[in-house]
DNA sequence: GTACCCCTACTCGGATAGCGAGTGTCCGAGTCGGAATGG
DNA sequence: CCATTCCGACTCGGACACTCGCTATCCGAGTAGGGGTAC
């Protein structure tokens, strides 16, 4: 199992327009440069983050993505959800219900106990992503990040904006 | 992201061979015929159950795989850990080192903040997955399934060993 | 009758093709901003 | 000097190749068990 970096790309280019002024937009082509990915991939998966309404875009010169929410209410299960689907990564294929020896549907109205097994640990998995937003990365970033290097990172934006 | 099929006939596997009685070989091609899957393929997944030692297997006529341990000590992460390999779904490129603001290496020492949150999620999920063992699912089966249905798939299975 | 040997059938194990999701790229659609022009 | 129009540059959006891992399969390696043979 395998999750897709496209992931990585957005949960950190979210985590840049978080800490940007309001009302400001990145185009995707700054966002790729400042992690040094392939540009129009980057795009690809904006729009997965657009579509999925995590950020809006705004097309035209000035234009680019934002948050479409507050940094607090956007967490990284909505990135994931956004850029991957919303699918389960265990899907149970009923065997079941297959072979010499198949349960009839009619006693497989709930799921099998491996199956339930598997979407508890999902939803687990899930429930501790939907319990980290954007913003509690900022305050945990700011918090071990020396507040010049902060700097650095807003100066090199500015001279791009 | 999406799990291999193959954990779920891993995982329906040894729930068989854990609810037969001890000593008792079986062949992966009796294991692909109770759930109708592709002999070969399943093969392959015990061969991996094997390498990983969740299942011992017996070469010649009477051979065959069973549980290397007991029912109780055998966890879903052992399956999924078997199967699928040990490494975690998300996987942190390190792509704050790369970039015109990249990070230096001295500062990167501990995992960013998004890599962090990934980690500790796929912990809770790995968490869940270990707290289900096979005896587990068997005692959950017990309880649900019927003991007409129970005998049905032991007298299949005595009429093929 | 018994012990030994060989042979067959059965099983695992790794090496080998095929396919689909993810990866990566490109060009067209749409929009804003400013420069040029006429009143 | 100001309003209008037009042009250009910039940005998003979806459509098109490519690669790698999962899927699926086959054939060789190794072993247990039984039958045959010699003593």
């Amino acid at each position: 199992m395998r999750m897709s970096d496209g992931v990585e790309w957005a949960a950190h280019a979210c985590a840049l327009l978080a800490a940007l002024p309001e009302g400001v937009g990145v185009s995707a082509a700054l966002l790729a440069e400042f992690n040094d990915l392939p540009p129009a991939y980057m795009a690809k998966h904006m729009q997965a983050l657009a579509r999925a309404g995590v950020v809006t875009s705004a097309r035209g010169a000035g234009g680019g993505y934002r948050l479409a929410r507050p940094a607090s209410e956007v967490t990284l299960w909505d990135i994931v959800e956004a850029v991957e689907g919303p699918e389960p990564a265990f899907r149970c294929t009923e065997i079941r219900q297959k072979g010499p020896c198949a349960a009839k549907p009619a006693e497989c109205r709930h799921p099998c106990q491996i199956a339930a097994a598997f979407h508890a640990a999902e939803k687990a998995w899930r429930g501790s992503l939907k319990a980290v937003s954007l913003a509690s990365i900022l305050a945990d970033l700011a918090r071990k990040q020396s507040p010049a290097r902060r700097a650095e990172l807003l100066a090199w934006l500015e001279t791009k904006l």
